[in-house]
DNA sequence: GCGACAG
DNA sequence: ATCTTGTCGC
């Protein structure tokens, strides 16, 4: 029962969180949002960040890869106390304090940031790639593993428009074969169309981008030490 | 009002 | 996201 999970999360909610503010918060964004894009040339060092869970806590992890050769080159990891729940649309409030502090744990060398989620692909164009992104003020895109708002249109070879309004606000796009699409979106400072090319030439035989892919088994190598008592929750 | 809904 | 074994297909 979909329903019974709403309930639950909502009271969950900190006392100082106003879906309202939240609301004003991501129209602010959204008008922030640049698609122009500003990436620097030649482009060297590329960041990811995913979130991992347990009971309590989450596990923010981001890792540099080296551009175009996509080797892995450091990994940060911090483990912070859950305070928000998951809700639909309002993802960021929940994974920008880990995933910020891993980033800062990272350093500030990359030129392009991936994020495990959606950019302008949201109800109020205003996804957590694009809150992330105006923080850290870097070249941003989104990538999600499944569609939240707007449907696919026509396929043009590996990718398709994704139509929103009357509006493309993001792309689908066919990494491997016998895979089904991720969807890519811009998070801030880059256009669709570069978001589109650069996830292409970032993903290395697997269905997601190195920099998100290597976030994800870093967030999760870090998880296993936590369950093992080998890393603290702060 | 009903159903959908990134991670 | 998380809890989990085997299994179908390239």
């Amino acid at each position: 029962m979909p329903s019974r999970r709403w309930r639950v999360d909502r009271q969950k909610l900190p006392p100082n969180f106003s879906i309202k503010r939240a609301r004003l918060a991501q129209r602010l964004i959204a008008s922030r949002v640049v698609e122009e894009d500003l990436i620097e040339h030649p482009l060297r060092l590329v960041a990811g960040v995913d979130v991992a869970f347990t009971d309590n806590c989450s596990i923010g992890a981001a890792v540099l890869i080296e551009y175009p050769s996509l080797m892995l080159v450091k990994a940060k990891t911090v483990a912070t106390r859950t305070r928000m729940p998951y809700i639909p649309t309002l993802l960021a409030f929940r994974e920008m304090a880990p995933t910020y502090l891993a980033l800062r744990k990272l350093g500030g060398e990359y030129g392009l940031l991936l994020v495990d989620g959606n950019g302008r692909l949201h109800p109020y164009l205003a996804g957590f790639a694009c809150q992330l992104g105006l923080a850290v003020r870097k070249p941003t895109i989104g990538v999600a593993k499944k569609l939240l708002v707007g449907e696919v249109g026509e396929w043009n070879g590996d990718w398709a428009p994704i139509y929103y309004q009357g509006k493309v606000v993001g792309a689908a796009v066919k990494t491997r074969k016998n895979a089904k699409p991720i969807y890519v979106s811009v998070g801030h400072m880059i256009s669709l169309k570069t978001s589109i090319r650069l996830v292409k030439k970032l993903s290395k035989g697997y269905k997601l981008p190195e920099p998100i892919r290597q976030a994800h088994i870093a967030a999760n190598r870090a998880k296993s030490l936590l369950g093992r008592g080998e890393l603290e929750c702060i």
